[in-house]
DNA sequence: GAGTCATGCTTTTTT
DNA sequence: AGCATGACTC
């Protein structure tokens, strides 16, 4: 299990720069050190014939210029080659873009055109900067570790940690995640007097979110904000709190860490001199999924640009801009929801008018079948560039489908099938993924992969680092590394149980915002605050005393000890021994990991301070759990589709192809989001190397009810021909030898090209009922009608079961019989 | 202040 | 169905 932390994250250390930053783990050295490359490991994308072979020794490898363009077709060469002006990089998926990149790189350095330590190189997530440093560390040696290999996230913290000062801020600031913020946010609606009713703490966190993502802070926002608009205005209100509380508590947002970043360098020209200095090639990957404060830092970094206009720019045009190279494909675009912004990649070149644009589209990972379907899809998206996917490797499997009952139906399908994969030599349980829209789908696929014994593992869902014990733990950790940070402070108030309620902490809360002073303070001046019951001061009293006690810990002991004190000491551990409530029993389980997280982290990093812990706990995500690949038996990896991006798998299940499902219900809406939703199954589809497998199921349960949804849009858009279908739907008729190919007068609304889309429930009779008469139902049994609503195929019937309840049906697809 | 019960809302997706 | 918040009771 220590894979869940096996891959900490973070970036290469770079020798200089790093006086002011507090030190992070030896990341590098580890990957380097370590064994010579697996040479049969699926990498994420794969170029053909790569020469990675192994490491000698540990020395550096000295790679020549054949070594660097071998085995690349002419585009990837061109890509690697080119020089000097801003480039993009339109890299189709499975098209070699990693390669590209890394071989870019070295290339840099191999013609002597910059020192490592002049190249910045910013991925998505701490998974794929691993990557990265690993694969260019195969190329260049340990060079690597001084580059700047890091997400958008963390090279943020890293420059705002050590530009703090300039900034009147203090360098150990927190760092809090959405929940955190969520928290903070509700807070202040709260403050200012909001009907959570008529404006949801989570809106208005969105809201903000999206603000920031536009590099509009609270002021610029308070300007333009309509005073007679109430939503506008509470925005706008909560939005100021918001602020002025991070601030209050030394806390960062995850927006704030890119967009105080940018200002920063827009405010300090000195400073934004250095880094435009320091880096002289930056490289972005996943370009498309860029937000606009993002694309704002890039251009800060690059610089380069409006100098002429500048008064005082005549010494920066000197500074010619850096170098920049964008990597990225339209076509996978899945977080416009977040703010990400196409308009990033497709309007690159007039942001950069002497641009140049390199299209790869020859695929080294998929079977022709796997990109025809994914090519086919992806077609039916409006205003899209043509880019087609193709491969020299042979039409391959035929993708096969299969029509459900039911989700558990499905999933024991999938089951049986990567059984017999495995039986059959085709595959280890490690090729293989299965792949959701919603997390929760991922229920019944586990009950039936335990149920079976076969190993796996889900990415993301219920995130360790989100479930409750292990916040409150960390809350605890982040309040002793930042005296000041409110939320963390006010969540353990009262965890475990010490008698200081709702109504006490209201009192302090109100008597430090009208001393202004932080509510830490107000704590230890509890007894100057109106109205504390004489019962709740002194437990506030010996909560301080334990903060005391529990700081002195901190200050000496290291993480690992520090933790244990917290656990102990505060009670927290003896409440959770003391319940029998199972779930607690689990709960101190994931403490234990928790406790052993710390120690490899104090292992791996014998200087590290507790806030360098607590940052890299902030920044790690789902994608960086996913199952080392070269474990041995080799596990089943579950996951949504979204995580799904950048990996490949020998064998992928792309399950719930279901309108409703997928595309999702909430992206039915909008032209806008169903073509996100497009983008995300041409994602999933070409994450497949060989076999690939859709699925659907005609019931599934969905907020506790069963929902019978038509076949997702998306499988009528993959041609037939290229499908093998093991069984179709079909309400009551059950057979599989007799594949239902019927009445041509009762098509699906989509013409009914793909088998098993949607063809086969029109032909059944919709019964008719009247109030009071008996049913009687497959999975609910007998029941009386109550009402029915609607006519012919939009017939619904609400139906009292009973013990079972009562339940709104719809005819057309309810099992249902009159008696 | 804390525990128990009822209600309503949820499910996108993540650094 | 499951979770979080809120009302209600001790």
């Amino acid at each position: 299990m220590s894979t869940l932390f096996g891959d900490f994250p973070l970036f290469a250390r770079p020798e200089a720069a790093s006086s002011a930053l507090p030190s992070l783990p030896p990341y590098v050295d580890d990957e380097t050190r370590g064994d010579a490359p697996r040479g049969d490991e699926p990498r994420s994308e794969h170029a053909p014939q790569e020469s990675e072979g192994s490491d000698d020794g540990g020395s550096r490898r000295r790679a020549d210029a054949v070594d660097l363009m071998e085995g690349l077709n002419p585009q990837q060469r061109q890509a690697v080659l080119h020089e000097g002006s801003p480039l993009l990089i339109v890299a189709g998926a499975g098209s070699g873009k990693t390669t590209v990149l890394t071989r870019r790189i070295a290339r840099l350095l191999q013609t002597g055109a910059c020192r490592p330590s002049e190249i910045l190189a910013i991925t998505f997530t701490n998974k794929a900067a691993a990557e990265m440093v690993e694969r260019i560390t195969d190329l260049v040696g340990p060079r690597a570790k001084a580059m700047w290999i890091s997400t958008f996230h963390s090279a943020c913290v890293r420059i705002l940690r050590r530009e703090a000062k300039i900034v009147g801020l203090k360098s150990n600031f927190s760092i809090y995640d959405s929940a955190d913020a969520l928290r903070l946010v509700t807070l202040c609606a709260r403050e200012a007097d909001l009907d959570p009713k008529r404006f949801p703490p989570k809106s208005l966190m969105i809201q903000i979110s999206n603000l920031k993502n536009e590099l509009i802070d609270d002021e610029a926002y308070a300007a333009t904000a309509s005073d007679t608009n109430p939503q506008e205005r509470a925005v706008s209100e909560v939005y100021r709190l918001y602020t002025a509380r991070l601030r209050q508590a030394n806390a960062f947002d995850f927006d704030d860490l890119i967009m105080t970043t940018v200002n920063l360098l827009r405010a300090f020209p000195q400073v934004a001199e250095h880094y435009r200095r320091r880096f002289r090639h930056i490289l972005v990957d996943e370009y498309q999924d860029t937000n606009h404060a993002q694309y704002a830092l890039v251009r800060e970094l690059v610089g380069g640009h409006n100098h002429q206009d500048q008064a005082d720019g005549a010494e920066s045009a000197l500074l010619p801009p850096a170098e920049l190279t964008v990597v990225g494909d339209a076509d996978q675009s899945i977080y416009a929801f977040r703010g990400a912004t196409i308009r990033n990649i497709v309007e690159f070149e007039n942001d950069y008018p002497d641009a140049t644009t390199i299209l790869l589209e020859q695929n080294y990972r998929s079977t022709q079948n796997i990109l025809s379907a994914a090519n086919s899809v992806i077609s039916q998206n409006p205003d899209r560039p043509a880019k087609k996917l193709w491969t020299d490797q042979g039409a391959g499997e035929l993708i096969v489908g299969y029509v459900a009952d039911s989700e558990h139906d499905e999933a024991r399908f999938i089951a049986e099938e990567i059984d017999k994969l495995c039986d059959e030599g085709h595959a280890a349980p490690k090729d293989v993924a299965i792949f959701y829209r919603t997390n929760a789908q991922s229920r019944a696929l586990e009950e039936v992969l335990v149920r079976v014994g076969l190993p796996y593992k889900v990415v993301g869902g219920t995130r360790f680092y989100e479930r409750r014990e292990i916040k409150d733990a960390l809350a605890y950790l982040r309040v002793l590394a930042n005296p000041t940070d409110t939320v963390n402070l006010r969540r353990i108030l009262n965890v475990p149980k010490r008698a200081i309620g709702d109504r006490a902490e209201a009192m302090v809360a109100a008597f430090a915002e009208r001393e202004r002073i932080p509510f830490s303070q107000a704590l230890r001046q509890a007894e100057e605050a109106p109205g504390l019951a004489t019962r709740s001061l002194n437990a506030i009293r010996s909560f301080v005393q334990l903060l005391d006690d529990m700081t002195t810990v901190a200050q000496t002991a290291r993480p690992p000890r520090v933790l244990e004190a917290v656990l102990e000491q505060t009670g927290y551990l003896a409440e959770l021994r003391a319940s029998r409530d199972p779930q607690d029993e689990s709960r101190v389980e994931n403490l234990a990991e928790l406790v052993a997280v710390v120690e490899d982290f104090s292992r791996a990093n014998p200087e590290g301070t507790l806030n360098d812990f607590l940052e890299q706990v902030s920044l790690v995500a789902d994608a960086d759990q996913i199952p080392d690949k070269d474990d041995d038996g080799g596990v089943v990896t579950l996951m949504t589709l979204h995580t799904a991006k950048g990996l490949e798998f020998p064998v992928v299940f792309v399950t719930g192809l279901e309108d409703g499902a997928f595309p999702h219900s909430r992206a039915f809406t909008s032209n806008a989001e169903l073509a996100e939703e497009r983008r995300l199954a041409y994602v999933g589809l070409t994450r497949a190397r060989k076999r690939l497998y859709l699925t659907r199921a005609e019931s599934r349960s969905m907020w506790g009810q069963p929902q019978y949804n038509p076949p997702s849009r998306f499988l009528a858009e993959v041609p037939d021909s290229l499908m093998d279908w093991k069984r179709l739907g079909n309400v009551g008729a059950s057979s599989l030898s007799a594949p239902v190919r019927t009445q041509p007068t009762f098509t699906s609304p989509r013409g009914g090209t793909s088998a098993g889309a949607g063809r086969v429930q029109a032909n059944r009779e919709v019964i008719s009922l009247e109030p009071g008469e008996k049913v009687s139902h497959g999975s609910f049994g007998l029941g009386t009608v109550v009402e029915v609503s609607g006519v012919a195929d939009k017939a619904i019937a609400t139906v009292d079961f009973g013990s079972a309840g009562t339940k709104r049906l719809l005819l057309r697809y309810a099992p249902v019989e009159k008696l």
